[in-house]
DNA sequence: CTAGGGTTAG
């Protein structure tokens, strides 16, 4: 039910009780009433009304309608320069908030125990830790250090602009904290990638009654166990956020359906978003990005659908998903289809998008229709769309357009791995090894390092780490001994090892014990003779999997039964009974 | 009337 705004005069009082009342969807109201208010001359006399509409506007994602009520007002408090602060600092203004600031200063109007987390939030917005510094020891000095408010801002002004020791040292002299305090230091921690010192902090306010953990400690761990890829660890938090009654947040919600997700399990990521109450716009791209990766493309264009019957506006995230889904997928037409409508939805393409669809083209083969796109990019093509048009001429054995990359890269005088590496590939698929060897040569003269291939999979609340042809693992011994036995078993059923796989200048069966030993390999292995037999194996990748890996993956799952999922740098594979779910196309 | 933290991508 919408509220209806009379059309008889109001009385500024119940204007502003009335402002109070509305949800921040009701943005034609609140501007009807607005109108009302500026003919009266009401919003324009009575600071209470303007800085009603000051907030009003800022909650609904609207500062700039703020900043009109406040130059046009007439009269105006120091709260009203907190709100219109305020107003600018929650919308992604955070140098307008901080100019304001400066006005306010200017005017000697106070600073105080509400207006300086506004400040302090302002400088964690512009990432700007030296302003940062201003406030705490504005802080300090007006007595207001010892506010729980003032102190949690700060401790996250810290956290968010990397001074870990600073926010830490601030938790320390609190003399009270609470719930956000502590979320805001945890969350530091998170930023920093120390997942150890995190946890902790969590376990402790876990345990203590007074402190506890909210929707969003708890979000923000579940994330970190999603970054980790800590499967287990991640299960045990979304146990407890069942507990505290949290499951059906949305933020923690979306942080589940990413955690499961990237574990490799698309079906648990399901089941927890179709439990989310209210979904909002992250909820529902959490789970366009699961459906994506996993190859699910017609479960992420059902899902558009039913987004858009939910009246959910996407975004450039949601469409970036998209995008990626129809690459999985080598759906071209359906692909440029959603392109072009991100400009119905008012959405400008990012370079990501840019880079997605050059993926999606030269995946699918249409290499000088990629090379057109890129030329006629409006933005200075990213380096990963030049990456995405290698990877096409490495699957379409195109040496042409590689040569043409290759001229581009020494331009670029580019230092990415990646896209020296892609080079290499594209020449190596085609049989090219003196322009392989070249390129790999120019990589090394410029100093470029490849990336080591890792794979990593978890196991008894431990992250077991292989590189190539390691035998660092307790294991090792018993994880050679299965891939040999294996090995035998995979060639009485037909596999042929492909050893082109291996650039290397080496001999048949030196490549074929490279090939055979690759960390993905070792991972998958060390899964089949630790898991119980019916838990599928879980392997994550920092790099492209290994083509003659794929097919050895493809027989395991035939010949163990087992079900294998590996993520590799782009997507998922789940192998079963034989075949992968990326029908091969990646 | 004005106050602190976040989800989704890479």
């Amino acid at each position: 039910m919408l509220p209806t705004i009379p059309e008889i005069p109001l009385h500024p009082r119940a204007a502003c009780t009335l402002l109070r009342s509305l949800s921040p969807s009701h943005l034609r109201q609140a501007q009807q009433l607005h109108s009302h208010t500026t003919i009266s001359g009401d919003s324009l006399r009575y600071p209470l009304l303007v800085n009603h509409l000051i907030s009003f506007y800022s909650r609904s994602g609207h500062p700039f309608l703020s900043s009109l009520v406040f130059s046009s007002a007439l009269t105006k408090t120091h709260i009203s320069y907190t709100s219109l602060a305020s107003a600018f600092a929650s919308n992604g203004l955070p140098h307008l908030s901080l100019s304001l600031f400066r006005t306010i200063h200017s005017l000697r109007l106070p600073l105080d125990d509400r207006a300086l987390p506004i400040f302090a939030k302002a400088c964690a917005s512009a990432a700007d830790a030296r302003l940062g510094r201003c406030v705490h020891s504005l802080a300090c000095r007006t007595g207001f250090s010892s506010n729980v408010f003032v102190g949690s801002s700060l401790v996250d002004m810290y956290a968010k602009s990397g001074h870990l020791f600073d926010a830490r040292r601030l938790f320390d002299e609190m003399p009270v904290r609470n719930v956000v305090s502590w979320g805001g230091l945890i969350h530091g921690y998170s930023l920093s990638g120390e997942t150890e010192m995190g946890l902790c902090l969590f376990r402790e306010a876990v345990r203590d009654r007074d402190v506890g953990v909210n929707d969003f400690t708890l979000s923000c761990i579940v994330q970190m166990c999603g970054v980790d890829t800590l499967l287990e660890l991640g299960a045990q938090t979304h146990a407890l956020c069942l507990k505290t009654g949290f499951g059906s947040s949305s933020f923690v919600g979306s942080s589940l359906v990413s955690l499961y997700s990237r574990c490799g399990s698309v079906e648990d990521a399901r089941r927890v978003f179709a439990g989310i109450g209210f979904k909002n716009l992250g909820a529902w791209n959490s789970m366009m990005v699961a459906f994506a990766v996993h190859g699910r493309t017609e479960s992420a264009f059902w899902l558009f659908r039913l987004m858009g019957e939910a009246g959910v506006r996407p975004n450039f995230i949601t469409f970036l998903s998209l995008l990626s889904a129809c690459s999985h997928a080598g759906l071209v037409e359906e692909g440029k289809r959603y392109f072009a409508m991100m400009g119905d939805h008012g959405i400008e393409p990012g370079h990501q998008h840019y880079a997605c669809m050059v993926d999606l083209l030269s995946r699918a083969g249409r290499l000088s229709e990629a090379v057109e796109f890129i030329i006629n990019m409006p933005i200075e093509p990213p380096e990963s769309a030049w990456g995405a048009l290698l990877t096409g001429c490495r699957i379409h054995k195109d040496i042409k357009t590689a040569a043409f990359v290759a001229e581009r890269l020494l331009a670029l005088n580019s230092h990415a791995s990646g896209l020296h590496m892609l080079l290499t590939n594209a020449y190596a698929a085609a049989g090219m090894y003196e322009e392989a060897a070249k390129a790999r040569k120019a990589m090394r003269d410029r100093g470029v390092k490849k990336e080591t291939g890792l794979s990593w999979i978890e196991f008894d609340s431990r992250v077991h780490t292989f590189v190539s042809g390691d035998r660092s693992h307790p294991l090792s011994g018993e994880i050679y001994q299965k891939l040999d036995e294996l090995g035998e078993e995979l060639e009485r059923l037909g596999y042929v090892a492909d050893t082109s796989v291996v650039l290397r200048d080496l001999g048949g069966e030196e490549k074929r014990r490279v090939a055979a030993h690759h960390s993905e390999r070792l991972a998958v292995a060390f899964g089949l003779i630790s898991f119980p037999a019916d838990r599928p194996i879980r392997v994550m990748k920092n790099i492209r999997v290994c083509g003659d890996c794929h097919t050895v993956f493809k027989f395991m799952s035939r010949c163990t039964g087992r079900t294998i999922i590996l993520r590799d740098n782009n997507r998922f594979h789940h192998f079963v009974g034989g075949s992968c779910s990326c029908g091969d196309y990646w």
